[in-house]
DNA sequence: TCCTGGTGAGTAACTACTCACTCACCGAAC
DNA sequence: GTTCGGTGAGTGAGTAGTTACTCACCAGGA
């Protein structure tokens, strides 16, 4: 990937490097998964040698485990999402959430990585699911409890209810990104209708334990 | 798994070695992958030798290939949906739709095989998909779209509908069977939160439109 | 003269796959 | 009842190629 520096070496540092080589690892290992990558596809995709990539990192795994660990910022998307709650903007706030998730230039090398990592049971596997999801569910349970006391949703379990939106738009990429399933509504429409219809589900006003229309 | 045939004989026929090879193939290319398995593996889980495995499958894709493709099986829960549709029955629908994916004894081995084979990019991972998990898309959203010109639904999109509704269960599946979340509600409970949470939000009666409380 | 970035040529172990071969069984000829 | 040949189940010992990983060594800038 990083053939020279700009200017006067030809040599590239040694973190200009091993960022080239983690970047192109981690595309490699989204596509084909940690065992059905080899160290010579890698060092051959990053332009340098295997013996180089061995200088870098001791072992594939240890490759593998350094790129999970870098893929952990994600705080910055909470943050905005907090000023939609302090507002009380129910709406705003799944929208932001669902349109974090799905939008147009998504990269769902991220998904793969996650889906790969947890199906090949990496030891790291947890800890990226955690950074990358988990803090998703908790937030948004939170958010849901608190309107709940609030007496703006009805009373459902809020981890159950915080899972199911976030549910509906794991599987949403999952269709498209990984089964390949083609879109027939743009991701704004996607976005609006799992965002109503989640809505009109939980807010409060609507009989709770109706039963089916005799 | 097959070691000797019931009676007289110490061998066992050639079907019966098939599918036992089959079996114990599929339940470890479900654990660790298509590249992740390997045939000596699959050979000593079978208790048998490697060659046998060729003289059997032709090729180690061959045999993924047959596992995938004996995976098909599924239209009687459609049957049986069927008569809770005809009694316009939506909470029964959809509930017998829900515990049928989320129950106690569900086999883990689909859904990582089927994950897998997506992700590695199996040539039959598409019509393993389409036999698996299209089929209920295709007709939930046909019953969805059938509730809605009978004004019993609000108007949504029938497929995206479906979707989000399928997409609660294979979420609760992917957090629990793929990521280890541990289960804080028991099956029956998820299953009747599911079904509530999204009925409520596709029932007529509800303001469509509805914005945010001011 | 070092030190850092970089490599070619290995290695032992493993991979999918092959082949020549044995063994158990069975129906039929004697 | 015994022998015989055919057949399908089954395998040990390979093969060539690939795998992750190592090591002695080189080039060039400070």
């Amino acid at each position: 990937m990083i053939k020279r520096r700009p200017k006067t070496s030809r040599k590239a540092s040694g973190q200009e490097r091993q960022a080239g080589i983690i970047a192109t690892a981690a595309s490699l290992f989204a596509a084909r998964g940690f065992t059905g990558t080899t160290t010579k596809e890698i060092a051959k995709a990053a332009c340098c040698s295997e013996a180089l990539v061995f200088k870098h990192f001791p072992t594939k795994r240890a490759l593998y485990a350094a790129i999970l660990a870098e893929k952990v910022p994600l705080t910055e998307l909470l943050t905005v999402v907090e000023d939609a709650a302090k507002k009380r903007d129910d709406r705003l706030v799944f929208t932001m959430l669902a349109s974090h998730r799905i939008r147009r230039g998504a990269d769902p090398t991220l998904l793969r990585l996650l889906l790969f990592s947890a199906l090949e049971g990496h030891e790291l596997s947890n800890m990226f699911f955690k950074n990358q999801h988990r803090v998703f569910y908790d937030y948004l349970a939170g958010y849901i409890e608190q309107r709940i006391r609030e007496g703006a949703f009805r009373r459902v379990d809020p981890l159950l209810a915080a899972r199911s939106f976030m549910g509906m738009l794991a599987h949403h990429r999952l269709l498209h990104e990984i089964f390949r399933v083609p879109a027939h509504r743009t991701p704004e429409d996607c976005v609006d209708s799992y965002v109503a219809l989640f809505l009109d589900g939980i807010q409060a006003g609507t009989p709770a334990a109706r039963k089916t229309r005799s």
